[in-house]
DNA sequence: CGCGTTTCGTGACAACGTCACGATATAGTT
DNA sequence: AACTATATCGTGACGTTGTCACGAAACGCG
């Protein structure tokens, strides 16, 4: 007897979708409730319903975001040469915080003072450094890097996360010659 | 004729004393125009007479914060080992961050959309880097460290960040000890 | 005591996150 | 075919934010 149902899984995966878009194009400061709706052509009761407040809205945006760079990272194959397949997995996370920056303010930085990640959000993290210490540990077996593969997970990805978050801010330095001459010596010093 | 004026650079600093306190103790969400002219006993039009806007008030937190960090860091003296000033000044970093989590998210993250650090901006963080650099330098003539003084300064700042980043967010580790050693190892690494 | 000028802060406006509640659509019943 | 019952929808409201126009207030001088 009820009127059809259009809060569904449908709805809610082209909110997400919308939700992306909107960020990636207006950044954090047009990321909002009646925006995203509007894009999404519903209302923002929809959006209530279906993820319960703003916060969750971003949490999606945050979990897509990761899947996204697991894709992206899981996507430069391994070659015989262990040492140029870690480099390869430098380049593409670089290139993917590149291409999404807001996506990638979203993941690592918090653009939005109501979505604070804690311990349940750190597992999309994780998922991702659990691959770049795959490819640590086929570096340390082949004798190329010595020490305990997390801890230089760990390591790695902070540069290269200091890195990025430099090179967005436009802090590493003006001329791309430069930035990427930075880059290049700061990952081998590593 | 008129009366006393009462929006005076006295009642400025009050403002940006409140804006860094209030920032402290309600991070970004807390940083609201009518707080900060309530905690410092005045009226909302006064903030935007003195400011111009609330990204104007951020701006001079920005500003307030790489001045502290400066005073920081340049508080790590010299002495006769090169590497470990440098080491030393690595430490005064990270502390700084860790003891102002909320001054750090506005220097070098955007927890603000609407404050966003341009070309004279970057000044403040330079400033902060050449005290680095000039480290860096003495190590070199010292022969512990090789190549270019500001590059490697960036590298290390960035890495710095990275770490510093990682650590507030708590994905550096669960334990006090691995986070140490982590920096420790990153550090040394490089 | 009043006047002119400068300065102040109250109150308004638009936009935001959020949600109560009346409007709407549908299947079954008569 | 009309009606009812009910699950579902989106309009409109509330409190809060950044921002600023404009009337109120304070002061030195006549």
């Amino acid at each position: 007897m009820p009127r059809r149902k259009l809060r569904t899984p449908e709805l809610k995966q082209r909110l997400r979708d919308a939700a992306v878009e909107v960020l990636a194009e207006q950044g954090p400061g047009g990321f909002t409730t009646r925006r995203i709706a509007g894009a999404a052509e519903t209302s923002t009761p929809a959006v209530y319903e279906l993820f319960g407040d703003r916060a969750g809205l971003v949490r999606e945006v945050f979990f897509e975001g990761f899947g996204a760079l697991r894709v992206r990272l899981a996507a430069t194959g391994e070659t015989g040469d262990p040492t140029a397949d870690l480099r390869a997995l430098g380049s593409a996370y670089r290139a993917f915080i590149n291409a999404n920056p807001q996506l990638a303010r979203v993941m690592f930085s918090r653009p939005f003072s109501d979505f604070d990640p804690g311990p349940d959000e750190l597992g999309a993290g994780s998922s991702v450094r659990e691959l770049i210490v795959r490819r640590v540990e086929r570096c340390i077996e082949a004798g190329a890097i010595e020490g305990d593969a997390i801890d230089v997970a760990h390591g790695l990805v902070a540069l290269i996360q200091g890195l990025a978050e430099a090179e967005i801010s436009r802090r590493l330095g003006t001329s791309r010659a430069s930035v990427d001459r930075r880059w290049d010596l700061a990952i081998d010093a590593m």
